[in-house]
DNA sequence: AACTATTTATAAGA
DNA sequence: TTCTTATAAATAGTT
């Protein structure tokens, strides 16, 4: 039905391809309407056009969904079904999965021990004890880690402040110097940037006070603990 | 296309209907057919007759089970499939929690404890040290509840015996009885009800060693521990 | 998207 | 059902 008989195989050009199909897409689903009018049919079309674009005629007596159901019954094919059953089916077993997952954690935590008898209590005390030292063992490795590395970092800035107060007693114990000084390049030595000038002493304690509390609370998530270790 | 033109409404005598149900349905597969090969297009088309009968067209490149499971995917706005991914979505989200689950189990056993930094290492160990302490003291109230109940059940038998033991230092220190005695109530007093004689000292040792397994075993899971407690 | 020469589908009859 | 055939409908190629 054309200008010319049509050859039964796909059509190379892209275009015409296209066009084609649209054009007997539209025949297709008005001769399903005419069906379903003239016949009290029920009919489904579903289609994918190469680009995988989704088209779909419904009688409007039935959904879509009411039809699939159908098909199922009758065919006896299992469409989606099994996939959702399967689903649901996993879902119910991880549920399961998880609640015993958490009940596992209430006891760790000291929390449901109703449901231990003897030996679980006791298992569960031994287990819980290795587990706590190889926390604290973590714990106190990763402290002693922390501060090795502080150590380094710092031994140079010690270094320096003991030679200032090397250099500091060396002053004042020779009388031809004053306890005040302002004139020196301690301040670059020290990394200090600013020039601002004082008495020395005082500049000291910025400097420790300032290191303090970097060294005692690195990353923010030092303890009381902690500080008994150092 | 035929001799007149048709009125687009349902076909009321059934026998023609039925005729024309078969005819353009033909008609309709052959032209989904035509469309496959022509356009390389998917297509399904499934319908149901007046009188329920299931006839299908399916694309040789496809399965119907695939061709929903596309449909499933694409369509997204039916009741069915939002319910299948709404389960997919929440199977996800469960097997995320049940990892979390397993990680947080893991660390409690000391394991995977690299994930922690100090502040985490250190709660965790807090934690861990009162959890010991509350399940070692339940440990205790199961293993003291267990004795006390064993006492007291035992209390009966033991004055029994202590009576058995007088009576039978009495009997010997007084030479008008001999050693032997088939002849007392004793088994009735003890709840023994064969009536087999024999020498009195061995009926009370089978006695005790009856009842020590009993008293030390209980429901079976009791441990080293436990007789230290007694 | 519209036109139209042709092919195709099919209603009615056999 | 299937075949026939007159006619309606669909559509390929073109604009």
């Amino acid at each position: 039905m054309g200008r010319g008989k049509m050859e039964m195989k796909k059509i190379e050009n892209k275009t015409s391809r296209q066009v084609t199909y649209s054009k007997r897409r539209n025949g297709l689903f008005k001769k399903a309407m005419e069906l379903t009018v003239l016949c009290d049919a029920k009919v489904s079309i579903i289609m994918f056009s190469t680009s995988n674009k989704l088209q779909e005629y419904i009688s409007p007596s039935i959904t879509t969904k009411q039809l699939f159901d159908e098909y199922q019954k009758i065919s006896g094919n299992d469409l989606w079904s099994s996939q959702y059953e399967k689903n649901l089916k996993k879902l119910t077993e991880l549920n399961e999965v998880n609640k015993s997952l958490r009940r596992e954690i209430r006891q760790r935590r000291g929390e449901s021990l109703n449901d231990l008898n003897l030996t679980e209590l006791h298992d569960l005390e031994q287990e819980m004890e290795v587990a706590v030292k190889v926390i604290r063992d973590r714990k106190y490795r990763v402290i002693t880690n922390r501060i090795e590395a502080h150590k380094k970092k710092s031994r140079n800035a010690e270094e320096v402040q003991r030679f200032l107060l090397h250099e500091l007693d060396a002053r004042n114990e020779d009388p031809q110097y004053g306890l005040v000084d302002n004139a020196g390049d301690y301040g670059s030595l020290l990394g200090c940037s600013n020039g601002d000038s004082g008495i020395f002493a005082l500049r000291l304690n910025d400097l420790t006070s300032n290191q303090q509390p970097n060294f005692r609370s690195g990353s923010g998530s030092e303890l009381t603990t902690y500080t008994l270790l150092e």
